[in-house]
DNA sequence: GGTATATTGATACAGTATATCATGTCAAAC
DNA sequence: GTTTGACATGATATACTGTATCAATATACC
């Protein structure tokens, strides 16, 4: 089962949180998901979840690959991208289509549920969310229109309170 | 103000509406939007509106250009950018981000509120809805994470009625 | 160890979008 | 009617995002 620690970080990620825990929780869900699922957690894989879980912010495929630092040569982008599909099938990391980016997700269990994503324009730290009402109302929605639904994406760029705050 | 002719579709467009009229209230609202606001409603950004009027499906920025058949030669890609750019801010037409797609806003008048774009993942047709539920949900959601709300994308993909009969 | 499978490396390229500067067009002021 | 300035477009190059393909390597399992 996965590790039993208290939820790692509220849904929007408050600046004082405990990032070091927080970012193992991730990695040791990863882990022991991978387990799980008897696939395997590569070094290359686990790097780059590691670059995702060393901050809340979204970051580009090419951002990730100039964090990669090998002793004697960067991988190709092909790379980057075969690792975040394997992480975002293993459910660990989330993709915010309207600004091509990929974030580890700091939710414990997210349900077959809608999750909101929230970023903040400023400093760029993502939260999540997962409200039963809106969980409630596509379905609802979907049956007036006849439309069976497939994948739901929900973005909301803003400002969080730390930076509403300066 | 705007024309008032009927609403020109349903949110999610039958195979069966009169998308002639339909077609024609996207422009003709376009123009007097362009009246209203003392901009120009030129042949370049008619033409990238009319190719999206042309069916309800998202087209992405190339499919826009392979449409737009000059006798000398075809238009730069940011010719295609700019018009979309302007169209968008014109409020006449919406981005999936999920898609890198644009297509024909359809729908008369939307609130201030959230909309849901609902794209079908057979034959690329979009509908568009605004909940009202979702609309009060979102800034209840932002109050309790201390977020000020800006932009919401909100994108559902699936299967339309009419493709699920097939 | 030998074989099948999964993973990574290497190269090339497709698709999406923007930067920059030159040129053209329109409409109002003179 | 010409000038002028703002807006729009053309032309070129390039950045950014993502995928295809095939070879080489590593891992798991027999």
């Amino acid at each position: 089962m996965h590790p039993t620690v208290a939820e790692p970080t509220a849904p929007f990620p408050a600046s004082t949180h405990d990032h070091a825990s927080c970012r193992d929780w991730i990695l040791r869900r990863a882990e022991s998901l991978c387990a799980e699922k008897k696939v395997r957690f590569t070094p290359q894989r686990r790097e780059v979840l590691e670059i995702l879980a060393a901050s809340h912010r979204a970051l580009g495929a090419y951002d990730i690959l100039e964090h990669m630092h090998r002793v004697e040569r960067r991988p190709p982008p092909a790379a980057v991208y075969r690792a975040l599909e394997f992480l975002l099938a293993l459910g660990v990391i989330h993709r915010m289509a309207g600004r091509n980016a990929y974030f580890a997700c700091t939710r414990p269990e997210h349900g077959r549920g809608e999750i909101q994503f929230w970023i903040c324009r400023r400093c760029g730290v993502v939260g999540e969310t997962e409200s039963v009402v809106i969980a409630g109302e596509v379905p609802r929605l979907a049956a007036t229109l006849g439309f069976q639904v497939g994948a739901v994406n929900m973005e909301i760029e803003g400002e969080c309170q730390a930076c509403r705050g300066c």
